[in-house]
RNA sequence: GUGGGUGUAGCUCAGUUGGUUAGAGCGCCGGGUUGUGGACCCGGAGGUCGCGGGUUCAAUUCCCGUCACUCACCCCA
């Protein structure tokens, strides 16, 4: 037997109507911001990975699924989306597009992780893209929509973290601070974060190992570093999330693992989750377009993971199917007058099933209701000689003859009500 | 990559202090006669007890290894 891979799961049919509201929650509301949709491939040169997330982060260093094209170069499936849409974005000067400033995608990452409750090596983002804007207003409509995507999905225990993490001239001066803070105490810190010291010093603040933390209690804060322009950038941000009643808690540790975060970044964590309760999160990226060989762009975006979204989304979300009728056509005239029938009914619209495997009145019937048919139209030699059907309603019980010459549209007029 | 838990029927799980034909519930198939489903009753099919090795007269049960699943660390969405 071929098993499928590790991390990477089927989606069975009982489970599409879960990812139907959520994927149409995100169509309609992204769209309804103004954002347009955009397909970026499944795979890329590693190149544009390794510059714009960073070489030293752990999705680089050792998440990331390479391998070589027949010609040598080397591809990566996406670990994330961001990337992607950029380099599209330079790659076709859609700056000069004005319906292209907002963007938004749907669609499987790949990162070779241990797989555990709500992560997975295949799993599947909802994200957007604001280009070209450094207005504080963009920065709240795009949390605005993540906020809006979930209270609208109705996700319980949700909570909204926001930082700024300043403009890169801001942060160089916090990390010198920051090292200078550390090193005296490199003893009481993990292996994780002396290393960390070197290659990405602001991860230290983020780490959870309690003594980590007490190491740092009195860090010096990066937004004490903010520069007079990223403070009232922060600060307008801060008063637009109040505007609109969107609540949330300051965190001056909250660091994104990505390398070309800037200015605001955020997080929202779902504590019906267990431990991994990331459900959405991003924040500004002003300098990947640079990084990435493209004109000096500003930009804000976002990333869901749908999967977790669908672990958090309650019952009463998934929306009931809708009604159709079980077609039981049995005895030589009825089978053919079924099958016929059928086809009426589909070509008006409406949702028509049968079991090619019964044949007697009681095996359709028992096929019916295991398929939960709401309702049955019955066709036997009978009927078919008189010209008429009987259409029983399964939940009720009640029949009713119909004349066939009228059916199809007595069929509409039930199924509608 | 590290650690814990689990692996018995299609599914959820009992069980065997090592001993002839391994169980339940649900599901599935058939029957309870002739054209009416779900309930009930009766019957039936279905398992190399994850795989490999070891100990033993004897292993599904004990030991070792391995693989898979799962949770957590880490990291992230």
């Amino acid at each position: 037997m071929i098993r499928g891979i590790k991390g990477v799961k089927d989606i069975p049919p009982s489970q599409i109507p879960k990812w139907s509201v959520v994927e149409k929650t995100a169509h309609q509301l992204a769209q309804g911001y103004g954002f347009k949709e955009i397909r970026i491939p499944i795979f890329e040169p590693t190149e544009l990975y390794i510059r714009s997330i960073g070489g030293a982060t752990d999705i680089v260093e050792k998440e990331m699924y390479t391998f070589l094209d027949r010609d040598g170069s080397s591809l990566t499936l996406r670990p994330e989306g961001t990337a992607g849409v950029v380099r599209s974005f330079i790659e076709h000067n859609l700056i000069n597009e004005p319906t292209c400033k907002k963007l938004y995608y749907i669609g499987p990452m790949f990162r070779h992780e241990r797989p555990q409750a709500g992560r997975f090596r295949q799993f599947h983002q909802f994200g957007v893209e604001m280009v070209g804007t450094t207005n504080p207003y963009a920065d709240i409509e795009v949390i605005s929509l993540l906020w809006r995507f979930f209270s609208s999905l109705e996700l319980p225990g949700l909570t909204l973290e926001v930082n700024s993490l300043g403009e890169s001239s801001d942060r160089q001066v916090y990390k010198e601070n920051l090292v200078t803070f550390l090193n005296p105490k490199i003893e009481q810190l993990c292996g994780n974060c002396r290393r960390r010291i070197d290659t990405n010093p602001l991860r230290v603040l983020d780490c959870k190992v309690p003594q980590c933390r007490t190491a740092t209690e009195d860090a010096p804060k990066l937004t004490d570093f903010l520069s007079q322009t990223s403070k009232d950038h922060f600060n307008q941000v801060l008063t637009g999330l109040d505007t609109l009643s969107i609540p949330y808690n300051l965190n001056s540790r909250l660091v994104r693992g990505l390398d070309y975060y800037s200015m605001t970044t955020f997080e929202v964590s779902c504590s019906s989750l267990g431990a991994q309760n990331a459900i959405g999160a991003g924040g500004r990226y002003d300098g990947l377009f640079e990084t990435l060989g493209g004109k000096s762009t500003p930009a804000i975006g976002f990333a869901i993971g749908l999967e977790r979204v669908l672990l958090a989304l309650p019952e009463s979300m998934i929306p009931h199917p809708k009604p159709w009728v079980f077609v039981a056509g049995f005895g030589p005239l009825g089978s053919q007058a079924g099958f016929s029938m059928m086809d009426t009914l589909r070509s008006i619209g409406i949702t028509a099933n049968t079991d090619h495997n019964a044949s007697s009145l009681k095996s359709l019937l028992k096929s019916a209701d295991r398929l939960s048919a709401p309702f049955v139209l019955i066709l036997g030699d009978d009927e078919v000689s008189q010209h008429h059907a009987i259409l029983r309603n399964m939940q009720t019980k009640a029949q009713e003859i119909i004349p066939l010459s009228t059916a199809s549209f007595t069929l509409k007029d039930r199924l509608s009500g």
